[in-house]
DNA sequence: CCTCCTCTAGATTGATCGCTCTAGCGATAG
DNA sequence: CTATCGCTAGAGCGATCAATCTAGAGGAGG
């Protein structure tokens, strides 16, 4: 049974999308997940590192899941836009401004501190770049398009977060949202034609 | 003479800025400044924290400078933000993307830990998006756009960042760069029309 | 000259860090 | 039954953390 070892991995996603890796303690860790301590190190030989190369690869798979199950039932392309953002808005006042990106502290923080922790973090982004990606293709726009606007939309969100918990304000998510809606609105009315 | 102040407060923005708060240590601060370490509590008797509170205020003033440095000499607004875009990716290819936003990683480390810190980089934001909107504003834009589109542009830059620090690409300056300068393009031909 | 005061200088403190180590529990196999 | 093995359990390691403390250097004012 590998249900200490889920409740570890689960435990420090957590602590790291809220308080960052470095701020994180083994200790903690093993306390929130009400886990012995001897067992992190059982799972995790290559420590804390490797724990948390782990843990941002299964939140960014978690978080991947959302795109489609924001996008896929909303009508259209640019009402999924509006309702990512809202959503996103709406679970960071919920959580006091605590729940907003995953991993984006934790990249911040590591990419130029340890090289496996960087492409954990990378690895994550480009996945969901690709997602996004096959989303908007799918909406009739090419491929290069279709990967700019998800690194738009991407980067849109990942700064409005910033700007949002340091602020304690949803607007920047609003207006990043916004600008991002139209911006898709703009590509699909132009369609295929290349500027 | 404040010299030994100033040397400590410069040492500290730049640390802060490349590993953040959490993994940048007082003593490692002194080392970096050449400053004896019985200075550092003389100076800032509220310690790590205080210090902290201002290279974030300073590091932002600082930054806040390039707005102007950036725009005031481009032929439009639009070239503007694409060279901005522009010379921030040039920048951390320069660093080794090492040099990102100044305040971001300290920002989402701190902002559910220390409200302090949580202030003083939201005051920098603030005037961040202050000094944008009045010179959107000096565009033609009315201030709810202007204040709007610094928004967004100041999101799209801090997403962008966490992006190209973690894939170590200038990718997501690019694209981002692109979609803010067409957006505000686009504003200006409305006009001072409303939606 | 001496006194005062700002700043320098670093040893030291207690707490906490990530991590290692040994001991033993408990389920399963022979 | 015993033996094995995955996992639990936590004491304790050296290192490092932010911060405090005392002592004195160096210049200014009287």
């Amino acid at each position: 049974m590998a249900a200490t070892r889920d409740r570890i991995v689960d435990a420090s996603a957590e602590l790291f999308r809220r308080q960052g890796y470095n701020a994180t303690g083994v200790k903690q860790i093993v306390t929130e997940a009400q886990a012995p301590f001897g067992s992190l190190y059982h799972f995790f030989p290559g420590g804390k590192e490797q724990l948390a190369a782990e843990a941002v690869r299964t939140s960014g798979a978690m978080y991947e899941l959302l795109i489609p199950a924001v996008f896929d039932p909303a009508p259209d392309l640019i009402t999924g836009v509006r309702q990512f953002f809202a959503g996103a808005a709406a679970h960071l006042v919920e959580t006091d401004y605590e729940d907003a990106c995953p991993i984006a502290t934790v990249a911040l923080e590591v990419s130029s501190a340890s090289e496996i922790l960087r492409q954990a973090c990378a690895d994550v982004f480009e996945s969901w770049i690709e997602a996004g990606t096959g989303m908007y293709e799918g909406a009739g726009l090419t491929p290069e398009r279709a990967r700019e606007l998800t690194i738009a939309m991407l980067a849109a969100l990942e700064g409005a977060f910033v700007l949002a918990r340091a602020l304690r304000s949803t607007e920047p998510l609003g207006v990043a949202g916004e600008v991002i809606a139209q911006t898709v609105q703009r590509a699909i009315d132009e369609g295929p034609r290349r500027p």
